[in-house]
DNA sequence: TCTACTACGGGTACGCTGTACACAGGATTA
DNA sequence: TAATCCTGTGTACAGCGTACCCGTAGTAGA
């Protein structure tokens, strides 16, 4: 589980930090486990990562990775951070223009490793390299703004409070509609999963049997995501008058 | 896994509402794993909601749940429904106060469930009784006021959405700091774990340090959530005139 | 009242998981 | 050359979800 067994336990990041340091000379590297998870996670889904699979794509013995890894949890931790580092900070410009591509940039990269959505909340919320860079990235946008250092926070934790919750909502639909047979498409709009039609018309729920009826943009996800991060930002804007 | 085993498939839902009809007579009913369930959940993480363990908690067989629910998932989204029936949806009022309202309780019901958040997603997708109840208020809050089919729909996920960010942050944020030891209190205000240290110290995230120093309100988790939660609802006033 | 049926829960078993622990061999250092 | 250690191997265990089959108690039809 360490780089050496006799030392002082050293944290992941560390650890992560070394072996691009030392150049190769073992067949594992924390770098090439990542790799090999995500890599799996994305074909497969974060189920399909398993310690034996990563062993087995690797070509070595299921304990092995435990060398580089405390346990499965570190291991998530890890391919959590390494794939917010392919997510680049937009060059720097006025703070809304900024955070709103931040924003479009981090569903992005969500939908493109749509598993991100299924790690465990801790996961994502322990310090990381990339996620720390991302929030002083997010921080960074408010700088000289005539916010205080909570408010600071409280918008940036807000911006992401909204585009997890939003993309997380958003995967698990388009997943659930899929395995449930929707069928949709332009002439389809208002076609309506067979799971679904008991909500519609039992007629206990009016409102939302409106919505299926006369709604023309049910499958516009980036409309819909962009109507929420503009209020957001418009509101926070107001907050401040900037 | 139904309630005869001849029938064609019947929904989950469908079962459940069978057996507030037919009374009792048997030793177990999809309400009363769903109640032995939430109770262990609630004492002991979602993670020791086993099978196994639920069965030992009803003083029957590992297998015998499986003639009232299908598998583990649908378990998980029994109790997820069966989790926010508690919440009650306020009495309608002024669009603002009670959507405002509806997002505080919902905060309320998940801090007093935290494995809320550890449920699969997909469970929280699935139409089930009481999160499509909670929906239809939710877009009911909206009628009659000038946005249309789409921009409802959008008003209340990106409200859900918000919601749901936020609260499981704060929720995987407690834990976390719980876990890793971190102190805080009104004298410690600006105590770090450990672990976070290396983060404020490097010299690397200079906003992020300054947020460490400066911050006044890091304990208060209400006025953050506030703060985003009327951010939004000022952008969507403000969006429609409303 | 006898008979047939069936819903319900019990029991056993399989393949999979995460991971503890002891060990072997090549490389590195003294 | 000898001692050390770093790395990957092998085996093993407890616990998981769940497939499948069986006994039985209670009901329904005659």
């Amino acid at each position: 589980m360490a780089k050496q067994d006799k030392e002082a336990e050293i944290s992941l990041w560390e650890r992560f930090d070394l072996d691009r340091v030392t150049p190769v000379r073992n067949s594992l590297s924390t770098g090439k486990i990542a790799k090999t998870a995500i890599a799996l996670a994305d074909a497969e889904g974060l189920g399909a990562v398993t310690m034996r699979r990563l062993a087995t794509a690797m070509d070595v013995a299921p304990m092995a990775a435990y060398r580089y890894v405390k346990n499965k949890d570190e291991l998530l931790q890890l391919i959590g951070d390494r794939v917010y580092a392919e997510l680049e900070p937009p060059a720097s410009g006025p703070w809304r223009e900024s955070v709103h591509a931040l924003a479009v940039l981090t569903r992005e990269l969500v939908l493109r490793h749509p598993w991100i959505a299924d790690l465990p909340p801790v996961a994502v919320i322990a310090p990381s390299p990339s996620r720390s860079a991302l929030f002083e990235y997010g921080l960074s946008c408010f700088a000289g703004l005539p916010l205080d250092a909570d408010e600071k926070m409280a918008a940036v934790r807000a911006m992401n409070s909204y585009v997890r919750g939003a993309v997380s909502h958003e995967i698990a639909l388009a997943e659930f509609m899929t395995g449930e047979g929707w069928t949709h498409g332009d002439d389809l709009r208002t076609a309506l999963a067979p799971s679904m039609t008991y909500v519609v018309e039992t007629g206990s729920y009016p409102h939302t049997r409106d919505w299926a009826y006369k709604a023309k943009r049910k499958d516009d996800r980036t409309w819909e995501f962009e109507y929420g991060l503009d209020a957001l930002l418009d509101g926070i804007a107001a907050r401040h008058g900037i």
